[in-house]
DNA sequence: GTCTATAGCCAGATAGAC
DNA sequence: GTCTATCTGGCTATAGAC
């Protein structure tokens, strides 16, 4: 019987997850979500008390998940070039499987700002300082252009993350199916680096 | 007295669209939209009938605003690399004023997918023919590296949106405050383009 | 632990006086 | 047109049987 209990746990957290992933804090229902873990509503409060600790814990397990990712390969010893390469391909391919993450995490964040204070002093919180020092050192050396770190490492991301936070819209523009829109991101996962590493590179 | 009903609708209007581009339509509350405008719960009804009709004209006036902005750089004759800069610069410095714009739309575009659908057919939607057509043509003649024009498109909109809409998260990776995050934004009006185009010029 | 039934509240919408 | 008061429904949360 621990493991039915482990089992409904598990089940709430997964089915909270779909749906406060696709319709934010505010938007989701403690019902759907009771609907599509195939229980009751009473027996969502039995677990997680409330809809605010609910939705706690599938943050904090959502960003447990994306933000190690961040930092470790960051924080990793190869080369800037190979580092940058290695960093979209990784990630681009983990959000192709969870498209609805960055979204949800950034959302939540624009909502409660103080809530994201407090996520940078946890200890999985991603520290870019590294990186941040191989940038400097590869201007430095004549490696790449002259860049800000801050912004180079903006420009990673934005190049990274949006392109699946902004796909209705994108796909709209773009005049892409969902197949072909799909296509597009697939290629992103050795184009992103191939454009990142031709604005820096120094040209000899 | 009809300049007092324009003004009532233009202070709602004003007000839902502070409150809706904060909280979303989910999270808007109309007692909220209706404190922050100045008057009554009831009066909003009975100029806007619903919260979702009311949301709508946000809405509508919100991409009314954005899109047009989006096509008018894009369509011009200016050369590749003169349009590049000029949109970037341009549309950087239009978020600094709005920076929840483009959160908020994308937002309710991710909620409701056919509500995106529907604006493709908009006339004031962004056409990027021309621009793609461009590209192409750039890519050529050799004067840019070869890539695929819809790429390079959703390379420029995320470099230019995305430090907005990830502004949190990104605030709390790079370790900066607020004011030396806005820094960084404002920079990114100049930053941003050199980096576009030093990644698809040609060397020659 | 799991359910049904319901309490209690809150938000959108309306009635009706002025 | 603008207000106060109120209806109505839906949602979170709990009580209580099993």
């Amino acid at each position: 019987m621990e493991n039915k209990t482990e089992n409904n746990e598990a089940k709430i957290l997964n089915a909270a997850k779909n749906i406060f992933q696709q319709k934010g804090m505010t938007g989701a229902r403690m019902q759907e979500i009771a609907d599509k873990a195939g229980i009751n509503k009473a027996l969502l409060h039995y677990y997680y008390r409330s809809k605010q600790l609910l939705f706690e814990a599938v943050f904090n397990q959502a960003f447990k998940i994306i933000a190690p990712k961040l930092g470790a390969v960051l924080n990793s010893d190869l080369p800037l070039f190979d580092k940058i390469k290695q960093f979209t391909q990784g990630y681009i391919s983990f959000v192709i499987e969870h498209p609805y993450l960055p979204g949800f995490i950034i959302h939540e964040l624009n909502q409660n700002p103080e809530f994201a204070q407090q996520l940078t002093k946890k200890k999985h919180f991603p520290n870019i300082q590294k990186f941040q020092k191989q940038i400097e050192q590869a201007v430095k050396m004549g490696e790449i252009k002259p860049i800000s770190p801050n912004q180079l490492f903006v420009n990673i991301i934005s190049l990274t993350v949006f392109p699946f936070v902004g796909a209705p819209l994108l796909k709209g523009m773009t005049n892409l199916n969902d197949a072909a829109y799909n296509d597009l991101l697939s290629s992103r996962k050795t184009e992103v680096s191939d454009f990142i590493i031709n604005a820096i590179k120094q040209e000899k």
